[in-house]
DNA sequence: TTCCCATCCGTGGTATACAAAATACCATAC
DNA sequence: GTATGGTATTTTGTATACCACGGATGGGAA
């Protein structure tokens, strides 16, 4: 039977359609800039069942999921509403972050390898201090993969989890204030004493040295970032 | 112009159907005992929607929020399961509790009134450790009361959002291992001590003993705890 | 008797239809 | 011209119908 076959690629059922439009809705959120004036802040379920191309019915599964996480709010009968943090919140997101981030440096000297542990400097190495500020974007990057590293090396998949979850809200801010003053250099050193502690073990030190760096950031927006409610 | 106006109350339409399915459902989840051998993990949404006499949609929406929390887990084609969380999770989960209530611990030194934490004494003046054993379920409620206040009384909202989230799944075995050994007179003089580390300003202190409390019930579930995988 | 295959049934996934409410628009009366 | 009330439109909430896949079941062949 060699007749000319029809041949299709496997599709993938593994995710349903609710579940990537969740992702790409998350995606599409996240990146945009909803601070600015002009940023359309509804969204109609309707035209983006016309642009995807879809039915109603996954799309409102999806933004229910948003809403749960908080990226959207639903308002019966009215819409759904993409939400604008409040610096208030975001103040709020970075001292969780840093209870999270704290408590998992403690794990980290408890339960981290030392290559897990010196695979930290890795992230560094590409930047010396002078080039620091014409490279900012990819230490910016560097930055968010250090404390992300720090999370995954504590073992602890519900902390990585629950940062991440908060992380999402706050990146856009983060990636901003990294350029602001001399916070990108401010920021290396601190990293390099936090590595310091890991290295030597000492969980005291550690927690404390990451806790006061996330504090940092929050004094920073409080003091410096106007731009929001 | 003394009128006799017409006085009419703005209608509450703030809750959708779905809305209420959720939490419904939520409360149905959390209140029973998902470790019993003869426990119903699967919940069928045509059941659901004949039982509650509504359709499909909104239950569908309502557990498509309760998946995002992680209470149940959707598998295509196969059905809706409550998820039964791993010892290693149950860990996990007072791992973080640990952080945030030490970081909350922090704040309470921080931002906290003298009257709010006084009144962390009041939640304990009806026990006295003679009877403790036989009011154990009140004394309960104070304990879970007790560390819920420490979360408000930081005044961070978003502290205390997640915390409630993790507590939520932590509950019932939170509940059942206050009784075990001599748990309840140990917790009833560390909340003691953390009281008055707080009343006393010493952030470091309170921080200190906060996780440590929280870290010892982690270490009693570990040795302790073996009714769940 | 045992193993394999076809078929059916149950399940969640998706699409569509319908209902209800909010909003925008317009016509009419003053 | 303006204010008021009705109506059309838009948009969300809910219900229902159908689909695709997985597992169960039963019958037939080895």
């Amino acid at each position: 039977m060699a007749q000319a076959e029809l041949h299709v690629e496997p599709i993938d059922v593994s995710f349903s359609l609710k579940d990537k439009i969740y992702g790409s809705l998350k995606q599409a959120i996240t990146s945009m800039n909803i601070y600015a004036d002009d940023a359309e802040l509804r969204l109609d379920e309707r035209r983006l069942s016309e642009k995807l191309e879809i039915s109603r019915t996954p799309i409102r599964e999806a933004l229910a999921r948003l809403e749960q996480e908080g990226l959207v709010r639903i308002v019966p009968r009215k819409g759904v509403y993409i939400v604008r943090k409040t610096k208030k919140q975001i103040l709020e997101m970075i001292t969780v972050w840093a209870a999270l981030e704290s408590m998992a440096a403690r794990l980290v000297v408890q339960n981290a390898t030392g290559d897990e542990i010196a695979s930290l400097r890795g992230l560094f190495v590409t930047f010396d201090d002078g080039k620091l500020q014409t490279h900012i974007d990819e230490y910016s990057e560097a930055n968010i993969r250090f404390h992300q590293t720090i999370l995954e090396i504590s073992h602890c998949r519900l902390l990585v989890d629950t940062a991440d979850n908060i992380f999402m809200h706050v990146g856009s801010i983060r990636a901003r204030t990294i350029s602001e003053g001399d916070r990108a250099n401010r920021s290396i050193t601190d990293h390099m004493h936090i590595i310091e502690a890991l290295e030597s073990r000492d969980a005291e030190l550690a927690s404390r040295l990451v806790r006061e760096h996330a504090l940092d950031l929050a004094k920073h927006v409080e003091k410096n970032v106007n731009y929001l409610g």
